[in-house]
Parts: C-alpha cells; structure tokens; sequence
RNA sequence: UGUCCUAUGGUGUAAAGGUAGCACAUCUGGUUUUGGUCCAGACGGUCUAGGUUCGAAUCCUUGUAGGACAACCA
C-alpha cells in the first residue's frame, strides 16, 4: 500500500506534507530510537465522518509509509456521552476503509488506574489540588483571555489534605460536581487552558466498559498525552483546535514521566467540505431530528452513509491522498469526492442498461413475438470483465430525455426522421409518435435497419446512442436518487439568525422506479454498476428477493446537460 | 484590544534561498457503439509595505486578513 508514497518520489522532486517533513527530521536525528508509532483515537460518541476518514488515512497511512505502527484507541474519558454502539461502528468503519491495528485496539479507560496514581504523584508534588468551588465560580475566577484569572481559595491547600480529599473523591464519598482536582499551573497564563486546568470530575455515571469502578473520571487533557505515552506513540496527530492544548500536552509529561521518550503532538487542518456539514453535534442533530434516515443515510458525509451510497474505501482513501494535508483552514470542492469516486467506479463497475424515465419505442418492422439475446460488454475499461446477454425485442424502452419533437440540430439522439444506435443492437430511425390529450408522448414508432447490428463490421455512422431496455423482460426496481443534502455551499454559514437546517436541500432524495436488463437479477446489497450513460448506483440493503432497490452514488459527468444549463 | 496558528490560480496542495509545479474545477480540440472514459491544449496564483541577499513564495520587520482559546466536552 507504499504506491502514493512511492508515486510521490518519483522524478526528483521529494514532496513531502508538512507531517512527512517532521517525521522524516525526527527519524534522521534519532529522536525516539527512529521509531514512528501512530494512533487514531476517536471518542465513541458518535458516527465516524468523512473528516475522520482523512485523519484515519494520515495515521495509518504515515505508520505504513515509516514502517511504524498505528494504533486505534477509543479515547472514553467521560461516561455520560460514550456508547458501546458507536465503538462497534467505529471499529467497522475503519476496518472497512482498508486499515489494520492488529491486536492494538486499546481504550483511554485502560489506563484509569495509572493515570489515577499518576494523579496522586503530583498531588504529592504540590503540583495538584482538590478545588470544592462550583463550576461557576471556577469559570469566573479563570477570567478571560485578555485578562489574567484570580487564584482558588484552596489552590494552597496542604498536600496530606488533597491526598485525603482526592481519595474521598474516589472512594464516592461526594456527588457530583461538588469538588474536583485541578492541576496548579498558572493563573495569569495567557493560555486559558493553564490557568489550573481541571484533571478529574466527579460522576456518578456506568461507563461502557468499567462499569461502576470508577466515580471519578480524568478530563481529556489529563487523559490524552499519558494514554499516548504508554502506547508508545510517537506522534501524537490531532486536528488544529488542540494546537491551545499542546503546552497543557507536554506539562503533563514533563511533570510526570523521567524517560527520554516522549510523544509529540501535531496539529493539522480538519477537513472541510463545500455543502456538507461536518460537526458530530450537527449530524447526531439531523439524525435525531429525524431530517435523514439514520447515520448511515446515503446523503450523510459519515463513513456508513458514503459506504451505502456506494463509494469505495479505495476512492475514500485516494480523495484523502488527493486533498493533502496542512495546517490552514480549507474548504474542498464536495466535486473533488465525486471525481474520486467516479474514478474508482469507472474502472470495476459492470455496465448495465436501466430506463429511469421511460418512453415506449416501437420497431414496427420487427418482428412480432421475436427475441435476440444480444452480447453486450460489461465494462469498456476493463475488457477482462467480459460480456453480458441482454433480451432485444420489438418493444423496448429509452429515456426520456433521448426523444425531443422538435430538437435543436446539436441533438444527437431522437426526432422525428433521425436516426441513433441502440447501444448493442441496431439503429432506429423515427417514423412517428404518439401523444395524449395532454399533449405527452405516449410511444416512439420506428424502424430498423437489419444491416446494422452491433459487431456485423456495418460502416455507417450515426452520431447518438442510446441505452435501452426491452419492455417485456425489464425489471422493476426501486430508484433512490439523491442529489446534495444542503443547497448552499457553505450551510455552517450564520447569515443573521439562520439554522443550518434551512439551508438543507428539499430535492435531495428522489425515489422513482425504474426499468432495467434482466441480468441485474441477483445482485446483492452494495453491489455496484453503471447504468450506463446515467451514473453508478448501488444495490440498498433495503433490497428483499422481490424487490430491488439502487442508491444512486453520483451520476456520470454530463457535458450535454451543462451546456445546456 | 491577550496568547497562539495561518496566508501560493476559482478550490486544494507542492517548490527545504535558484525555471512557481500538480490535482480538482473551468474553457478548446481529438478519439469514442456511454454527450462517460481517455488524450492533447488553454485560462489562471505567491496578502501589503519595507529589509537581508547576486538572487526571496521561502529568511527578518511591519501592516492587513482569517482561524483557535474563556465545558467539571473531546
């Protein structure tokens, strides 16, 4: 899986990211015995994303690039917000996208017990006190960024007490919120995140995984860099809004640990998509709020929904590759995704002809009750697929949109007196057609011309083809069309009092039914195909053995239609 | 009126003091039994002002703009 790396080498230049750079300075000056180990530790409350997909590419894919390590942590410092459902979505998720921590799947809750004593050391240090002010209290006396904070009134108090005290804490003898331990730093530091930081809160809340043994629970700051230390990580990769945190990260370290080693942590810019929302909270709202169906909806950026709108893990990974990584804010075309995909998609799914708005045609000179089995390739790209037979017969469907009554002379597809190609099959020219009352056309009649089967070496030319379904084996399948689930390409944006919910797309699911070949019998949930000339879709899980039901995951380029525009 | 981070085509991302390149998007043209794919080409960029240097996207200073930080969340 070296071959981005290795593609990247290629010539003379060295284009390295800016984590590459880092890492590659580390190995060169020996720090940490040359060893690069990474982690990817999501928090198990909520559904992973497309932006954690490229936080998941970057650790494993830097622990692979270095000959590393990568390590998956579930980082569950706090109960009340933490679920077993999302660890196993997590676990499936990553697996899925490709990637491999052997037998290193570890939890921050792990390591409660030492980061409990570590906690006793620096109480035992001076360096950490037990505070039984409110939160409120607390929060008014850190003051604000631009003004230094007061200190507690029990920030001095002596060792032996906090040792008591923190022991109480532990032992349940206080609810909740009545006291916690806080780290003695620095009260007029600039950074909000050292003015006596809190190391430990009470909660009297059953933890996925410990149960009841704890009541106490360590706060991320205390949690994070000690879980990275006993891991052995070397590079500690989080997004940027942690870059406040790091002083906190290494003063930790600092006043615990002896060793030489020492993780680093790394901040670099979270993903961002045009269109697409991108906050756990407001996802878990559009889930909650019943405004999608469900985290694994086909129109939501998170892995499960992206994996049911029939994306690869391969086109995940080379969109990930594809944007690179620094530390500015950006926003990526949501377009940039679809070519990834369209890209992957293009090279290994089978062709098929389905008729999403159907118009009957009618080849009046063929004959009668008479049924070819036609050999049609499945994949143009990939010869080595081979061929399907698709049943042509005198009643067939085609778009709708291949017919106009009185199309423009760029038209390349059906009118009246114009001839096109049946993809596979013959060409037909328009002799007539039917309308309703309403004015809607109701049949295409034409004829055929024998000579030109597809593959009998017949030399004419004709500038449309068209796909095609023969109505009496066509097959009846549910069609979920999406398009973008908000309308604007930045739905975050607070224009005034606007929610990011009224910014969402009233069109972005459309279910029709469709008529497709016959051949398409059989296929299973997640398997994926092109209708050709249409875009690739997706067998739905949703899909019984008398139903069939496709997600449509993004259509072909269509540079007819936006000329048209 | 604090600290920290960031600034390269429309959007991303390279160039480690020496030809500003690549991808997506856009536009042309070619091939094509998918108006797809593929191929070829075009358009378009170093935030400002100084300084160092033979030479600055890169180093320094200044300004400007954007972002982060004031949960007992992560």
């Amino acid at each position: 899986m070296n071959s981005n790396s290795e593609e990247k080498n290629q010539g003379n230049s060295r284009s390295l990211n800016f984590l590459e750079s880092i890492i590659e300075e580390d190995i060169k000056n020996g720090k940490n015995k040359s060893r690069v180990h990474t982690r990817f530790p999501p928090e198990p409350n909520g559904y992973l994303h497309i932006g954690h997909a490229k936080s998941i590419c970057l650790n494993f894919g830097l622990g692979e690039k270095y000959n590393g390590k990568t390590n998956l942590r579930f980082d569950d410092t706090n109960p009340t917000k933490e679920e077993d459902e999302y660890v196993h979505s997590i676990i499936e998720d990553v697996k899925w996208l490709g990637f491999d921590w052997e037998d290193r799947q570890y939890y921050a809750s792990d390591y409660f017990g030492q980061l409990y004593e570590w906690a006793v050391k620096l109480i035992r240090k001076g360096k950490a006190y037990v505070e039984e002010q409110s939160a409120e209290t607390i929060s008014e006396q850190r003051g604000v960024p631009t003004r230094p904070g007061t200190e507690s009134p029990y920030r001095n108090r002596p060792i032996e007490e906090n040792l008591g005290l923190f022991e109480r804490m532990r032992k349940g003898e206080f609810p909740d919120g009545s006291k916690v331990l806080r780290a003695k730093i620095d009260m007029a530091s600039p950074n909000m995140h050292m003015r006596d930081p809190v190391m430990y809160r009470i909660l009297h809340a059953t933890h996925h995984r410990t149960g009841d043994d704890w009541c106490i629970y360590p706060m991320y700051d205390f949690a994070h860099g000690q879980s990275d230390y006993l891991e052995g990580i070397t590079h500690s990769i989080c997004t940027l809004e942690f870059e406040i945190h790091r002083p906190l990260y290494d003063w930790f370290l600092d006043n615990i640990i002896e060793t030489e080693y020492r993780p680093r942590q790394i901040e670099f810019a979270r993903l961002n998509l045009t269109y697409t929302v991108m906050s756990k909270r407001k996802l878990l709202e559009l889930v909650k709020g019943n405004y999608v169906n469900g985290w694994d909806d086909p129109r939501m950026p998170t892995i499960s929904g992206l994996r049911r709108r029939g994306y690869t893990p391969e086109s995940i990974r080379n969109f990930a590759d594809r944007i690179g990584v620094a530390k500015r804010d950006n926003t990526i075309d949501v377009g940039v995704l679809e070519f990834s995909v369209r890209e992957h998609l293009n090279k290994i799914a089978p062709r098929v002809f389905a008729v999403l708005n159907p118009l009957k045609l009618i080849i009046t000179n063929y004959p009668e009750g008479q049924v070819e089995e036609l050999d049609i390739e499945l994949n143009p790209e990939d010869e080595t697929m081979g061929s399907r037979k698709v049943p042509f017969s005198r009643e067939i469907y085609i778009e709708r949109d291949d017919f106009m009554e009185d199309p423009p002379r760029k038209f390349f597809r059906l009118g009246p007196g114009r001839e096109v190609r049946l993809k596979g099959a013959y060409f037909v020219k328009c002799e007539n057609y039917k309308k309703d009352e309403a004015g809607n056309i109701t049949e295409v009649y034409c004829t055929y011309d024998p000579e030109t089967k597809s593959g009998s070496g017949s030399t004419r030319k004709v500038k449309g083809t068209l796909h095609w379904v023969s109505v009496d084996h066509a097959i009846d399948a549910e069609v979920r069309l999406y398009d973008r689930l908000f309308k604007t390409e930045n739905p975050d944006t607070v224009d005034g009092e606007v929610d990011f919910k009224d910014n969402m797309n009233p069109d972005s699911l459309k279910t029709i039914t469709g008529k497709i070949e016959p051949g398409i019998k059989g296929a299973k949930a997640l398997d994926k195909f092109q209708f050709q000339r249409l875009g690739y879709f997706c067998v739905d899980p949703d899909t019984t053995e008398d139903k069939l039901v496709f997600n449509r995951t993004v259509p072909l380029r269509d540079s007819w239609a936006k000329k048209n525009k």
